[in-house]
DNA sequence: GTATATGCAAAACTTTTGCATCCTT
DNA sequence: AAGGATGCAAAAGTTTTGCATATAC
């Protein structure tokens, strides 16, 4: 509620419900489609609108953070529009993602070299590296993966 | 041509326009809209639904690859769907990509310490790696940058 | 009281699909 | 001749925008 105020943004309840689905959610990673529908369960009538639109904020206030999985299927991509973005509370340190190709599960992971690897190749190219996405998709060779369970 | 009919495509104008092009262009990655404007120039009449569906069997084929650039917004990205693919031709080795965020131009590399550290984590974690996507955002530091010859 | 936010509906975009017609084999 | 391929238009999806109304400060 401070928090919002501290970056110029008025304390609205659907900024603070919002943010706070994303504090209280188990999933980490949300669609501009999962919010409006989890308000939509607790009975908030938000627009769609203003959630992409405080969506949009927080990722420019660095609340949260924007993510593309393009070459997931298993969660629910179907139809036009290429890839959905996913947003997650920018809380913890950087990361990179894993996406299970099966579940559609995303693990998160962090190494030092190959970020210290990326700013040399931007480096010897003559670039100054300013953001990066890298994703890994890749199947669960677990049998507690959820995907395993389910018959097919 | 032949090549065509070895994956099991008739051999067609769209397809054999579309294939030109992409062994043809200066530039190396194209949207569809690219490839369709293009077309379109060379007075091909050829409607954007099949270079759609050229696009995606090239692809399933092995003749190209597709990629998403998702922070890019140099290249001309606007409206509504997030954000559009890009298609190359898979001639070359695996490469991971570099965009230019000034000027919008894609550089290719490829690290084979960034590509094993990648099998690494994902077998840590219990997975069998299937893909991965790593692009780099940079701006260019170079004076011979495109955008650095614009009047901003 | 005023500027900002919201909601709704419509628009902007990319990608896909249905169907009649056309072209390759 | 036959079946796949094309084109057009419409549909499906995500994200953005215009505008009148409601809300926070």
């Amino acid at each position: 509620m401070q928090n919002l105020k501290k970056i110029g943004l008025k304390a609205t309840t659907p900024r603070l419900k919002i943010l706070e689905l994303f504090q209280n959610s188990t999933q980490r990673h949300l669609s501009a489609d999962d919010v409006y529908r989890s308000l939509m369960i607790e009975n908030q009538d938000i627009g769609l609108a203003t959630v992409y639109r405080v969506l949009a904020q927080f990722e420019q206030a660095g609340i949260l953070s924007r993510n593309y999985f393009a070459g997931n299927d298993a969660g629910g991509v179907s139809g036009g529009g290429g890839g959905r973005a996913v947003y997650e509370l920018a809380d913890a340190q950087h990361h990179d993602h894993l996406v299970c190709l099966d579940c559609g599960k995303v693990e998160e992971f962090f190494d030092a070299d190959i970020e210290a690897k990326q700013h040399a190749i931007a480096k010897t190219k003559g670039f100054a590296l300013a953001d990066h996405a890298l994703s890994l998709y890749a199947h669960c060779t677990k049998k507690n993966c959820p995907s395993k369970h389910v018959a097919a």
